[in-house]
DNA sequence: GTCGGCAGACTAACCAGTCGGTATGTCGTT
DNA sequence: AACGACATACCGACTGGTTAGTCTGCCGAC
């Protein structure tokens, strides 16, 4: 049922770190890592539901006995891969949301940086939007609770500014943010990495595009 | 290959206007259409690749004979659905965007249009965006490029508008073009019918937040 | 000498698509 | 106005293949 893998920092790696080198194919990236990994390339190549445990298995060069021994379930490995970019936005946020600086610079910023993150992170972002919906219920709910906690801090930005007058309140706080992000998840569909445009060229652009909807 | 479904006009049903009063569940709506209908339902619910075959031909009242008499595969009945949809909202962004009118008005109904249309087709809206990618790859490349050529209409306004100065050209055109249908496709995600604001306010809030952004 | 870490065969379910068959309707011919 | 020939619309059993998850047991480290 619960995941077994991910306790604490994943790059400890806990007691896997016997995982020698193996004549095999990959390195001495311990096993768990190697599952993650290879998981999340086939989710993003060709979907959850496509890709079957064995293909995973086989591209982390080990055996179901391995998978099932770190994770409890296909799903607990989905579930994972959303925590790992949940997490690391969520972190970011907080730190650039408490800094002093005047709201606008803030917002400005938190914007730019999802967008940042999302795009070097493409794969978990486009896995994130795609298959959250197979998770199972109650992991589903879980992912909701962590991904509207994000939401809310966001939203509080925009709200201080729209009090301060700094922003227009023509448009509701979070109808804005429901905006913001739809660009946000949208980003894996078209964002091709080597593009026309860098990663922080496209979220100078999109934190603009926000900033300046919000001129009162 | 083909579909043998939707010959012309869907609610003329062509020969399958025998398909009389049965006695079984639903009505005397041609069989085709109660086909497509169940799919749509139990996609959006459940996804692509979790509905099988066999529940969709029992929501419908038939049986597997009958799917496979008027649509070639599964993918085909997915491929109608994103066709109904896309067609729709091409054909009213083409009225739209002849209208003689300023680039903005053109531009803000267009905006709102789509919106309200999604809305209205929440269900096949979902599924786009969810299962686009579970396409055989021929029929994928199809519905992309008609999606391109919506977005390139779409595109042209924006630019139409900035080269006559009436709009911000800070922003690539089709940067904005990407950013507003983010937000579009990203409304199933969030958008729920009987909520707070009604399809229109929420259009007329996003075309607002559109406009607004591109203010030179 | 035992315990974590893993191998790999096995199970029980499912599922898309096929195919031979039936019932009903249409149409040209006589 | 009766008949045969052919087509459409559908039924439902069947096939060949795939899948998530389980379980027994080996093996090297401490």
């Amino acid at each position: 049922m619960a995941t077994r893998a991910g306790e604490g920092d994943p790059v400890r790696g806990s007691g896997a770190r016997t995982a020698r080198v193996r004549s095999g194919d990959d390195t001495r990236v311990p096993v768990p890592q190697r599952l993650m990994a290879a998981a999340t390339r086939l989710f993003a190549e060709q979907g959850y539901d496509r890709t079957s445990v064995q293909e995973i298995v086989e591209a982390a060069g080990v055996t179901k006995g391995a998978l099932y021994h770190y994770f409890g379930s296909k799903d607990d490995l989905l579930h994972e891969i959303y925590g790992r970019l949940l997490r690391l936005q969520q972190e970011r946020l907080d730190l650039l949301a408490d800094r002093a600086a005047p709201v606008e610079e803030r917002l400005r910023q938190a914007a730019a940086d999802v967008v940042v993150t999302t795009i070097d992170n493409l794969d978990d972002a486009m896995i994130f939007f795609r298959s959250m919906h197979q998770l199972s219920p109650e992991k589903q709910k879980q992912v909701r609770a962590e991904r509207r906690r994000y939401h809310e801090r966001f939203r509080a930005l925009i709200e201080e500014g729209q009090r301060s007058g700094v922003f227009s309140d023509a448009t509701p706080a979070d109808l804005v943010v429901d905006y913001h992000f739809g660009s946000v998840h949208h980003l894996s569909s078209w964002y091709r990495p080597g593009g026309r445009l860098t990663p922080q060229a496209v979220a100078d652009h999109l934190a603009g595009l926000l900033l300046r909807a919000l001129r009162p």
